[in-house]
DNA sequence: TCTCTAGATGATCAAATGATCGACCCGAAT
DNA sequence: ATTCGGGTCGATCATTTGATCATCTAGAGA
């Protein structure tokens, strides 16, 4: 096959001056002296063959290339990866907030009425911050999580209060704790109009921004006393590695049936499967939270960084 | 200007999902939340910040970078550089050959009547004898240099009559020697009128293919008994490194005014700047020679190898 | 507060590119 | 010698890309 390796050369030559001097297929054609379709072939050869490396020379190119994994292996309609903020302390989610921000103004810059819901945690609240004011009265947004604690105080990080107050849009809050305290008081509250009538506009949610939760004794779950302490062992003792609004997940993704998660009482995760639910959350220490969503197929959209997508990638094997 | 960082990070972004991705600038835009025009400058920027390395994983594409400067320093039409033959040995010039031959077949594709000159060497030999054949007989082919050696005998690599039979064209030989042994009989020569016919086809000719020769020891000029030894001495006492059809020339790429150069019956080089002049040489040891050619501006077309392209543009500090 | 300027933005069009399709050529088998 | 199949080549068209220009916006200065 030496013919082969001629019309290699020749490839190598088309891609030469097109990619790197920038030439028209025109002239690469009149140059070679073989008609521009020819040419046309020549590259396509050329990039078949693996002759042709590209190389972008930027902190992103690898939470590119990640990212593309991602959105490939799990079936997401996108994933924004940040990349690793050198200066960034542990719990600095800025360039999550920021990535996560812009997600949410493709949103809210539409002019006809749009209802959406959010969950909670660092990374929601930190985003409804970073987002810029704008006026869209006909919004609506809706919480998917309790906001009240187990104590009767108030969630610190839900943002529908201040997303609400930056468009001037419609508010809804759920009026309940993440969790009850016992089965009876879980039906108690989803048995009230209130509770009842805002679920229902979560349900008319075109898309839902949610963090991802970690299962461990840094859990927020844990930590803004949602779960007890034997609560959480519970849970570990059961394989849960991270939580969704609060519903426990095994490895696998799927939402373990327990004690806890019968007293649950946010929305249910089946019903959002027809919205786009977008997850923010970033750090290694989120990784496994993260896969778990992800391999539970209940995401559409991912914004994360690249310590995240680095954890995500390497554990499945690409 | 950190507005300007914000940039460039999607600048990255942008040229990734275009370079490696392959994805079109609409399916950017929409991923990038912005107008298609924008995933345009984007890129634009991308490629100006030097974002994007492109590298073609081939032997040629070393060969390419230097022909691109030659052209570029030299102002020549092409210059085609042939990779090193890791496999030839030292005199080898298939490569060569085949490169000019492709060259060559550029012109004799044309179908009407063309009128080519040829000097002699090894080089332009192999490349005739490299070229498929091919009818056209309305193209007249002629040699720019005398094909008898001073002991009379016939000139091993004249490629003219090997030419003309490949294409059934006609032919037009110098009759005479390269250097004639004295002004008289150089006049002489170039009083007769077939002389004369030829040299007139000569001139009307659209291209010449010609060789580079050194001058040294192992000049062919000298080899081949042209020139004497004594004469040889001379032209290296005059910083004489190269000749175009027995024209010696210093580094410069002037030809020396010597009693050789009164003596030489080739058409002079003057002649030839409306045409396209082709040079067909390899070898690093040709380098100086070819140097010399280039700096003197007489060529329009240069075929080469690697070894000599890295001489010269190691030589002239690109 | 108004106006001016510089830079960004998006509409529009020309050029370049990729892809399809029919024509053609060469080699092989009958 | 002829015909068939595989592969190549170039004309043509739809898509994509690059560039220009008018418009708009933000910010500075009067």
């Amino acid at each position: 096959m030496d013919k082969f390796e001629l019309k290699l050369d020749q490839a190598a030559r088309a891609a030469w001056l097109s990619y790197v001097g920038g030439r028209t297929q025109d002239e690469i054609a009149s140059q070679l002296g073989v008609s521009r379709p020819g040419v046309q072939r020549l590259l396509a050869l050329a990039r078949q063959e693996g002759l042709v490396k590209v190389h972008i020379d930027h902190p992103l190119a690898n939470c590119m290339v990640m990212s593309e994994a991602i959105v490939q292996r799990f079936g997401l309609d996108f994933c924004d990866v940040v990349p690793a903020d050198p200066d960034a302390g542990d719990g600095d989610v800025h360039y999550l907030a920021v990535a996560g921000a812009e997600r949410l103004a493709r949103y809210l810059d539409r002019s006809d009425p749009l209802t959406l819901s959010l969950g909670t945690g660092r990374a929601i609240r930190a985003m409804v911050e970073a987002l810029s004011r704008i006026d869209r009265p006909q919004h609506r947004f809706v919480s998917l999580v309790g906001n009240v604690a187990r104590d009767g105080s108030s969630n610190r990080y839900d943002g529908v209060m201040v997303l609400a107050d930056k468009t001037g849009a419609e508010r809804f809050l759920l009026p309940a704790p993440v969790v009850a305290s016992s089965l009876e008081e879980k039906q108690a509250l989803q048995g009230q109009r209130l509770f009842q009538a805002v679920a229902e506009v979560a349900r008319q949610a075109e898309a839902a921004f949610v963090g991802v939760g970690r299962i461990d004794r840094r859990a927020t779950l844990f930590q803004d006393h949602f779960i007890s302490e034997m609560e959480l062992e519970e849970l570990l003792g059961l394989d849960a590695v991270g939580e969704l609004l609060g519903w426990p997940m095994n490895q696998a993704g799927e939402v373990i049936d327990c004690s806890i998660t019968r007293r649950v009482t946010s929305l249910p995760l089946g019903m959002l499967r027809g919205q786009s639910l977008v997850a923010l959350a970033a750090g290694r220490d989120k990784g496994p939270a993260i896969l778990a969503a992800l391999r539970g197929g209940w995401l559409k959209g991912l914004v994360t960084d690249e310590s995240a997508a680095r954890y995500i990638t390497e554990s499945e094997n690409f």
